[in-house]
DNA sequence: TGTACATCAGTGAACGCGCGTTCACTGATGTAC
DNA sequence: TGTACATCAGTGAACGCGCGTTCACTGATGTAC
């Protein structure tokens, strides 16, 4: 049957043109869910998804890129929330890192599309040649680099370079939640070990692998 | 200009067809060495490079993702010897580990486009429904939790349960790669420490979480 | 030894679809005189 | 107060391309009689 639009939005009263851009991000974000890459999500579906024509989103991002690296934005912002809630009030470093850790992986594992929206080989095509250094996701990354300064200069661990043990600390939860994704969709023959065991498991690791 | 072949490939004599097959496998993995996934290789590169129509590949391979499923077993089959290779004649356990955590991140990142393939979301759904208890990928797996098994036993490694552990241990040095493979596409706005360092940080941070 | 036939290893052209994007337009609303 | 005009927030249709795959075919080689 028909093209019959879904849902057909009601024109945005003059001068306020600009609240259709966040319902595009809106939608452009729940289809992500579903379809788990940007190249599955047509322009098309998050026009009809927003009950407007598919060239009414050129009035507001320049294209298709574009339009992804605004959703990007606006979930690094969430993310850098979610780990800035997860550390907060928790004063011993060793403690903070790992509620910081928990709270990374049952982010990814919890929020998978957007997890590899953020952190996934995609990221890398849009990201390119864009100004990264101000955004939230480096914010968060420097949360953890600040975090294990911290704990080396209060002796709660061992002496090494913040910058880089973050990366290590870093490759480990990011590792773990990239095989949890991956291995969600590969039924019974790689039985995975239950996710907060898991969690767990990664947390001791870097936890006595930091340790003074 | 227009659709000259690069190459024309000579027909196979009769009854060699299946030549063809290993020439089609080899030129799909080149290709996936420049185009990065398996989405940006149109089947007509590959039958462009190996010098035949596309249609011919159709005598091979039921469809394009047979076609890549098959390039990913001989893939695992590499890594599969090249993992074997790290370890062998290193007696201690946690030399070995070491052993096998260097070759690791080294294969993932000298040979980012496969190792994405193999390690990747995209492998997630070439795999879906199919078996893969037998293949190289599992025999690899299974490599390290007899390591850690025989190093909790040695006394090498506190009491962890080595299937567990080596979700953990792997999830280390995967996340290792996929930053690393991630980030070098990303240019300075966020430098990566070296290569090197970063894999014995890994491998420290392993080490000592795993240390009797 | 000759010839009809089957088979093998492909080819060339096209189908049909979905995609990102552009183009010329429209109708409601505000503004200037 | 009336009216010509500019602007804003979109629309509908189409362009042009690349893709995976299918279809009907072809020409060389082997085999049966």
């Amino acid at each position: 049957m028909g093209k019959a639009r879904t849902r057909r939005r009601p024109r945005s009263p003059r001068g306020e043109g600009d609240e259709l851009r966040d319902e595009i991000l809106d939608s452009a974000e729940a289809l992500l869910l579903d379809a788990g890459s940007m190249d599955a999500v047509p322009i098309r579906a998050i026009a009809d998804a927003v009950g407007v024509s598919p060239p009414a989103l050129y009035l507001h991002f320049d294209d298709k890129d574009d339009l992804f690296f605004a959703v990007c934005e606006r979930r690094f912002e969430d993310f850098e929330r979610a780990m800035i809630a997860a550390g907060a009030g928790i004063e011993d470093p060793v403690e903070r890192l790992r509620a910081l850790g928990r709270a990374y992986i049952r982010y990814g594992v919890e929020r998978g599309e957007h997890y590899e929206l953020l952190f996934g080989p995609r990221m890398v095509s849009v990201a390119e040649g864009r100004d990264l250094s101000e955004t939230a996701g480096t914010r968060a990354f420097n949360l953890l680099v600040d975090l294990i300064a911290e704990g080396v200069q209060a002796r709660r661990f061992r002496e090494v370079d913040p910058y880089q043990a973050a990366f290590a600390v870093w490759s480990s939860v990011h590792g773990a939640v990239m095989i949890i994704l991956a291995k969600g969709g590969l039924g019974d023959a790689f039985p995975l070990p239950a996710i907060d065991a898991l969690a767990d498991q990664i947390c001791d690791l870097v936890e006595s692998g930091l340790a003074a």
